[in-house]
DNA sequence: CCCACTGCTTTGAAAAGTCAAGCGGTGTAA
DNA sequence: TTACACCGCTTGACTTTTCAAAGCAGTGGG
């Protein structure tokens, strides 16, 4: 292991004293900043590092790339480099099976999001999938 | 507004470049620490500060007390202060309607995390509710 | 009276995230 | 060939967020 998380070890204070729990680790995961918006990302498809960074819309390089390599750790994504013919090594990021299978985390997100959050703003209208 | 979020304003370069997103807010508000495991803690039944700072377990009182007002101002949480015959003026924080709707993120969460963190992890038998 | 409990607020320091710049490399057009 | 735009990052300084600990006002019990 590269970095330490904080998500990472049982030194979480509510891991001690209920035991371990699947539901708390998930949260523990899935809030950190950029995570949902990473997989939503590339939900629609594999991406490249800038491209990915472009997607998931002002997220910066230096947390990106921390954030990948937990997501790496964790087996949600995948990290591949691509040798197009012989030269430029380009990065390229997929979703892992598990990774994939966030798809209804992200559609339940998006379910109350379009219920909850568009009224009484202004300019909407119609919600596009963005 | 009482405090400034970061997820409130358009400040958020992706929201200038894309137009309101529903699910991009909705992910906004979601990652911020503690969200998830105070709705979580809520879906269980309401809750006085410190009886809901145990159970979402670990957060700190002063997170707590600005998370909380977030969600208020959201919408998503419900402040009530009741006064026990006459005296101890009591705060029980509840979930609005829209606020139990996330049941569904949090139940697409709690089967992910069952299917892909409790894998390999040393002491794990049976899940509980925790 | 003293201690435990309630719901918070304050303080200062640590951790996390962000910004801007830069590095080595490629590819494209002047 | 020189220049500039892209690629995937890394680095270091700066800002924001979270933290633990303490404290405050009030209630209730031994």
């Amino acid at each position: 292991m590269t970095t330490l998380h904080p998500s990472d070890g049982p030194s979480a204070s509510a891991t001690a004293e209920r035991g371990f729990c699947p539901v708390y680790r998930a949260i523990g995961v899935l809030q950190e900043k950029w995570v949902l918006h990473i997989v939503r990302s590339l939900l629609n498809g594999e991406k490249g590092f800038n491209e990915l960074a472009r997607a998931v819309g002002g997220c910066n390089s230096a947390t990106l790339t921390q954030r990948l390599e937990h997501l790496e750790t964790l087996s949600i994504i995948n990290k591949r480099t691509e040798d197009t013919h012989g030269k430029l090594a380009r990065s390229v990021y997929t979703l892992t099976a598990g990774g994939r299978e966030l798809q209804g985390v992200i559609d339940a997100i998006d379910t109350w999001g379009r219920a909850h959050l568009s009224e009484g703003q202004p300019g909407v209208v119609g919600a596009q999938d963005c």
